[in-house]
DNA sequence: CTGTTAGCGCTTTCAG
DNA sequence: CTGAAAGCGCTAACAG
């Protein structure tokens, strides 16, 4: 490995192999351990001069040329969900053994970053979070990398898209619970906010869609909303669980308001399932559960489908027209509700 | 914005606007907005095209050209650990106002990525755990883009590097609880593996130091490994706060730890700090505390610090020779201690 | 103030 | 089987 000066350069690798650029690229980036790369003599003076300089090809010039560049990303619009994590574990399982690289996009703007690169594939979370995400999508796929869209409101077209509505699982799981209770609480991170409101209908929104659709009351003061930090979802679940309105069965918006319900019923000596029945609408990743498994509606082996749609689009040079993945929701039963494993 | 073919070329904004690409260029690329930047009247034919023909300039074009990307990479090693999120965080906060994207790499691979891109910085932490990390980070160094390393066995050369050792912390925190306890323990996920070891000390062996520093018995089985997952290290809590040797004290290697051990004694009805005392050795975020603030070991300001760092490099054009940070740990005390704001 | 020109480092026909 | 040359889209000198 040389220690002086720039980055060693395909041409210095060249000159010091005594061979011409093409020869150098072929040997290095064609086919080179297949078959019909050069004369076996050729090879290794093109291998060592590259290893004594410690070349490593430029990817930018590469993408440049190719239209491609060895590598996924992930717009997930925020950092901070672990539930994006997940996925960029099972994606980066899965990329690497393809030789693609992983990346995660830690800001919101994913249109102006997108726009001017090429990265193999891309995958976008929010779209269905401003009006111009669709359309901004569907200029994304004029580029050359691939593109796979999480989105309820989308057509694929030339890039894919994921399909994941949770709101039959939010009417299921109110059905569920409902059998057994009177009345059943909502309780979700942020309160409804008309204002900046995403261009489809909320978790939120489907739970007083499926109250009233029981024949229950409006329903409003059955919407809590307990703050978006762990330790204020924990405080908020503590008064309500000591307060007069104490519920019997709550549907939780995410996986981590569940398990703070959880711990705050534990904390309160109201004991699980028995007192308070709670379903989380996702699931808790395992390794933040402490108390045992939490009764969730989910996806089967959701991150692992993902992956291979992003993956595949990624691999997919020039293809497929574009598919439409929908994701089906079900019940999985662990240790917060009374049933068995039997349907909805 | 056009719909139809592939994205518009700067030629085609050129043409579009009746002028040469150079001009279009200067237009869109250099001081557009600023002084000096062609007439008023070219300017507005120049933007007006390309407006219309929806171009954004090729990012990878544009980086072989320039050398710089318009990019932050994060190296994180993993995308698993709470602590890079936090940092991804802060830098995105920094980097946006900035015109800077902030990429998260997912895969342990950075040495291959990074080579051969040219991001404006990129921040390597796992420069420890592989004996050949220094060596990489050093030829990474001779690239274009700035680097910052997090290491405490690297010299800065013509990169930044954060030295941060919870080494002192450990042995402080320790000192603490011993003055009032007779033994103290210590909690840790994985234990010492002598195989994979990583090329610095681990807080374990700290922690072993510390106690026989103390004048303290070998101490091997004050070192509890809980395993990993969340899940595991609370079980783990709970079995050893009901078995026979219950500790008073205990140094918990992570903050994440802290919490499901703190939690377990909530479980146990043992009060905390009164029947047990319990330190972090770094901090736990605060989203993530459900029981309180945790009493912990960490650096004031952290992620503010880092971010600085790394944003500072990533704007610092053909700079400074390499600085070396040195960050001090210091004591916060929470509600799982007795001791009030007091110096260890 | 605008146009011409020369590359950045790489891949890829096309000849030899 | 190897070399010469063109060109990806863009920017930065330098002319005009």
């Amino acid at each position: 490995m040389n220690s002086t000066g720039r980055p060693a350069t395909l041409a210095d690798v060249a000159k010091r192999a005594g061979v011409s650029v093409a020869t150098a690229s072929f040997v290095l980036s064609g086919r080179g351990g297949a078959r019909s790369s050069g004369s076996p003599e050729t090879k290794a003076k093109v291998r060592g001069a590259a290893e004594e300089l410690g070349y490593v090809p430029n990817r930018n010039a590469r993408s440049l040329r190719t239209g491609r560049s060895g590598g996924i990303v992930l717009a997930l619009g925020t950092v901070e969900d672990p539930w994006g994590l997940s996925l960029a574990g099972a994606v980066r399982d899965r990329a690497l053994p393809e030789d693609l690289s992983t990346l995660i996009l830690g800001d919101e703007r994913w249109f102006e970053f997108l726009s001017g690169s090429a990265f193999d594939c891309s995958f976008v979370t929010s779209v269905d979070v401003t009006p111009e995400g669709p359309e901004q999508v569907r200029h994304l796929a004029r580029g050359q990398g691939g593109i796979v869209a999480f989105s309820e409101r989308i057509q694929p077209e030339r890039f894919d898209v994921i399909s994941s509505s949770a709101q039959p699982a939010v009417h299921a799981a109110y059905r569920r619970l409902r059998a057994r209770h009177d009345s059943v609480a909502f309780m979700t991170g942020r309160a409804i906010d008309p204002e900046r409101r995403p261009y489809y209908p909320s978790r939120a929104h489907a739970f007083l869609d499926a109250a009233s659709e029981a024949g229950d009351a409006p329903g409003d003061d059955l919407v809590h909303a307990s703050g978006t930090d762990r330790q204020q979802s924990f405080e908020y679940s503590q008064r309500w669980l000591e307060g007069p309105d104490r519920p019997t069965a709550v549907i939780c918006s995410t996986g981590y308001l569940a398990l703070a319900l959880q711990v705050a019923a534990m904390h309160a000596g109201i004991s699980v399932p028995d007192d308070l029945e709670i379903i989380s609408i996702g699931d808790v990743p395992s390794d933040a559960q402490m108390l045992g498994p939490i009764s969730y509606y989910g996806v089967q082996d959701v991150f692992a489908r993902m992956a291979d749609i992003i993956v595949g689009r990624a691999l997919d040079r020039e293809g497929s027209p574009g598919r439409l993945h929908r994701f089906d929701w079900e019940f999985f039963p662990g240790g917060t509700t009374v049933d068995g494993a039997d349907g909805a």
